[in-house]
DNA sequence: AGACAACATGACCGGACGGTCATGTTGCTC
DNA sequence: GAGCAACATGACCGTCCGGTCATGTTGTCT
């Protein structure tokens, strides 16, 4: 989103810029982890070498799809915390977050850029925002005592990820398996959970 | 599991077979799609060329793979339609389905392997399997009534898939995420669902 | 307007991959 | 045990991909 560089970049550079994130984005959607640099160049309209202009590799530039895509779920978590009723924007968070999702299905890309430092960075930041929509539901009572944010972390992109496995899934199927996971979340009904919740991540 | 060939395979043909396979499954689950054939080949202690006498193609070996994961599948649930309690039976299937995934995840070579015809005959297979275990779930009232046949066979890798997310995950995990899904199954506290179940697969 | 650094370009490289095939080997049948 | 079809082998081919670099172009600053 910021570009945060010490030099300004030439204003042609910029839009380059710009468009690639933006055609690597679909094409990766599109073709998953395997698109090549090759065909995201040619749908930016830039040559494949200035593709290596502006990332050093193209896992540097998977990183930086994902930071962007981070960034704005950490924005949108850092909102809703003032939010009125904690349960409900706890469950607006997750919609949007799978809406984001089932626009462009990154989550592949997220293993790749594992050991990225501006990932890791952008990444505790929307920790931090989950955790407190996480303790202000867990005041309120709406979801169960015993589970935390990292649960809520991981279960993030659950619900687009169950509609993948269908050939041609309805556009909005996946709130079916948002309202099914987030009943799991409720105090109503719950059973002891088997396994203690993981480590943050 | 069964080769229905017309003419038996040679004894060591057969054999190589079994090697082949096995060394594909581990490898793929290793390094994902990408795994290569040459790779497979050394794994299973045969020359490259020996795979494609025995699968025309990539793509017909991991069909081959994914038939025996189904296969395995829908042996489980038919044989757990007779337990005693239905509701038991239902949550005993989803945790054999997500410890098998959790050995070896190839879910991501389902999609390749969309079309082959085996496949979805194998696919019915367990489809009317879970069918049978949804049906007596809901005359028990274990699960809501809401929920499908199809919902289920949706909602069986993601325990597995959500615990992929982490780097390190503990070798349980899953079983968390596991109750969390089944409690959203289960009829108490259920909330309407905003989106109707999808046909099936 | 001139002049330079920043930037864009696409031919090119090394390597890896899926798949083929002529040649050599081996299990099965009589 | 002889003979043959089934099988195994690995060198080889065409293709594609990530990444480099010498050369040409353009924004920007004075």
């Amino acid at each position: 989103m910021v570009s945060s560089s010490l030099r300004p970049l030439r204003a042609d550079a910029a839009r380059n810029r710009e468009l690639l994130l933006a055609a690597a984005e679909e094409e990766f959607a599109e073709r998953g982890l395997s698109a090549s640099i090759a065909d995201i160049a040619r749908r930016a309209g830039i040559a494949k070498g200035t593709v290596f202009r502006h990332f050093a590799s193209k896992e540097e530039l998977i990183a930086s799809i994902v930071c962007g895509h981070l960034a704005t779920l950490a924005d949108v978590a850092r909102r809703l915390t003032d939010a009125g009723d904690p349960g409900a924007a706890l469950l607006e968070f997750l919609t949007v977050a799978a809406d984001q999702r089932r626009q462009h299905d990154l989550t592949f890309l997220q293993s790749v850029s594992e050991g990225d430092s501006r990932v890791t960075e952008v990444r505790d930041e929307l920790y931090a925002g989950i955790g407190a929509l996480v303790d202000r539901a867990h005041a309120a009572g709406t979801i169960r005592s015993d589970v935390t944010a990292t649960d809520v972390f991981l279960l993030m992109c659950a619900p687009v990820h169950v509609v993948e496995n269908l050939a041609n899934p309805a556009p909005e199927l996946w709130k079916r398996y948002l309202a099914i996971i987030f009943d799991g979340l409720r105090p109503e009904g719950a059973t002891p959970l088997p396994q203690p919740a993981p480590a943050r991540p």
